[in-house]
DNA sequence: CTGAAAGCGCTAACAG
DNA sequence: CTGTTAGCGCTTTCAG
């Protein structure tokens, strides 16, 4: 509404002047910052963002891309990236990546490269080398979320190494009859995580001697895809599993479902391990590999937010690889007063 | 990085019709509109949206404001706003609403009125008489979902009608003894939408001539907070309820979650009625009132398209408020073989 | 410490 | 149909 003229008019001073006061970097004497503020606060003036962008080059804006809003890993990423956006004055803007790769493209070049964003978190977002190129072209600092991206810092977890882990927990429980429960390889996620998580069961199958053979079964990677799968998959109990690894926690608490529903007991029956610590871990008594993904969403933001506060330009990202530990939590069982009403 | 102004030397044109040829609005000569548009991609051309929208004052950006992002109906919608969006060529950036009323105002004043959005959605979030005003000075068009806010068009779901709706369902099943597990009345969200789903449950409950004392369990609106409320509230078979109006889908499928641990049979032993239609709905036989939240974002972001598209200037927005039917959408059960087995 | 002036990159009259 | 000319509102040298 009210520009910076009629304030530096109201102040008695010149835009110049007006505008370093209001910024507060420069030196300005403390009589005109005092007038500068008082006509600003009195006028009800806001800079705008477009006419300050224009001219420093700047938007003060984080461009964020993810397949996927409501999902549990996804939705907490993303409170973690906006909150800590927020705190260092970021504004986020969100694009959900569409399936298609020519509206992909279309996505990357038009929205994203229009001096729109500062720096760009990639969540759940493999990146061709091209897309990486055009962003250290572009000079922008930008970090993954999710899986490794060649030329980029990322952090993510080690699927492989997740339900390995996860397996190697089962294992060492005793149990012989082991499934995992996981996403359909067919409707792959970036970063192949359907397969890598595959791999990681496999292979602790194969370290211990076990066999794989039959022992996957694949599914949507939701509570309702743990909970079909796991119908079918526990309804012979001659031929029922001891054990099974899901490929995350939603599966997880989907087969945990199914169970109960088929009155078979849990844990005692059927132990179930997930992967990521789902806030409906306890109450399912799920034993999960734990990763908080909202920490991942925060320390990912103040990683672009450093790299734009360090770099008198636009910084050139460095690449490099930031694993999340990996640890498995074991949840509290229910009170032993409500397992002996069943 | 490459200015129109070299696209147009390529192309051997001035500025101006290298910015109609590429905008498409104005007449053009094919010819012209050929080269420029060659000269375009071959120096990979974008236009700087800051220094478009420093001229035309529209940003074609549209922000959207959320209390939470991480919960299935804020997510949900959020999917449903930000394809309306793309697909109508804006941006979508996303504020969440800090609680502290200070932070509050400050994100208000300072994050959106900087010129950074031509239109505003407000999900969940009831906007102050102030704020409303402010909106209306700045001529952004706005629409709101989740609940009125007088001087704005809204759409939401009447809160009371959904719970009188959930009970008078229960009661037409022939319930006597229904208690309502809802929303903790001092952690309101707005549009008071925990009391007012109480309200409804009360006004069916005395409609029938039924007695609510006792019949309110306050928790929190998600799944632990439905299962923790009903882990008590169950516990006694002597003074079990043998119905339950939950305040939304989650706390109902936390409450199931928990009477199947204890050993009650759903819904032979125990009716739940939710709220929602959340996905989880049908693999736990709940029976809910429905409400599409997805497609509500999806309307409210055409509509601020819509106005933004209409008006030659940003315009005023009409105040009024637009109801989201309600229907009770009873859930398949589970098959037959499997209650069996139980 | 402060003011004048020169643009940032683009669009929108207004003449040709 | 196309080129010229002004700015949009702000920041930033560069002189005072």
């Amino acid at each position: 509404m009210s520009s910076l003229q009629e304030v530096a008019r109201r102040a008695g001073v010149s835009k110049a002047t007006a505008s370093r006061a209001l910024s507060g970097a420069a030196h300005v004497s403390p009589a005109a910052r005092e007038r500068v503020a008082t006509a600003a606060s009195e006028l009800g003036y806001v800079v705008s963002s477009t006419a300050s962008s224009l001219v420093t080059g700047r938007t003060k804006n984080v461009g964020v891309i993810t397949p996927f809003i409501n999902r549990w890993f996804f939705a907490e990423v993303l409170e973690g990236i906006e909150g800590a956006l927020i705190r260092a004055g970021y504004d986020l803007t969100l694009f959900r990546l569409p399936s298609e790769p020519e509206q992909r493209s279309r996505l990357f070049h038009y929205f994203l490269v229009r001096k729109r964003v500062d720096a760009i978190v990639c969540l759940g977002v493999a990146l061709t080398p091209a897309e990486v190129e055009l962003i250290h072209t572009l000079r922008r600092p930008a970090v993954g979320i999710g899986g490794a991206i060649p030329g980029l810092p990322t952090m993510s977890i080690d699927d492989v190494e997740a339900t390995r882990l996860a397996t190697r927990h089962l294992i060492g429980l005793g149990h012989r009859r082991i499934v995992h429960v996981g996403g359909d390889l067919g409707e792959q996620m970036d970063f192949e995580v359907h397969a890598r998580r595959l791999a990681g069961f496999r292979s602790a199958m194969e370290e211990a001697g076990l066999d794989c053979e039959g022992a996957f079964r694949a599914t949507t990677f939701s509570v309702p895809g743990g909970y079909e799968s796991a119908l079918a998959l526990l309804a012979d109990p001659a031929i029922r599993p001891t054990a099974i690894v899901a490929g995350c926690d939603e599966i997880a608490i989907g087969v945990i479902t199914a169970a109960r529903e088929l009155g078979i007991l849990v844990p005692s029956e059927l132990s179930v391990v997930g992967i990521d610590d789902h806030p409906y871990a306890p109450m399912f008594g799920l034993t999960t590999v734990r990763q908080v993904p909202g920490e991942q969403g925060e320390k990912a933001a103040e990683m672009v937010v450093r790299a734009l506060a360090d770099a008198t330009d636009p910084l050139e990202p460095v690449a490099s690889e930031i694993p999340i530990r990996l640890v498995v939590r074991r949840s509290t069982t229910a009170p032993p007063g409500v397992q002996s009403v069943r």
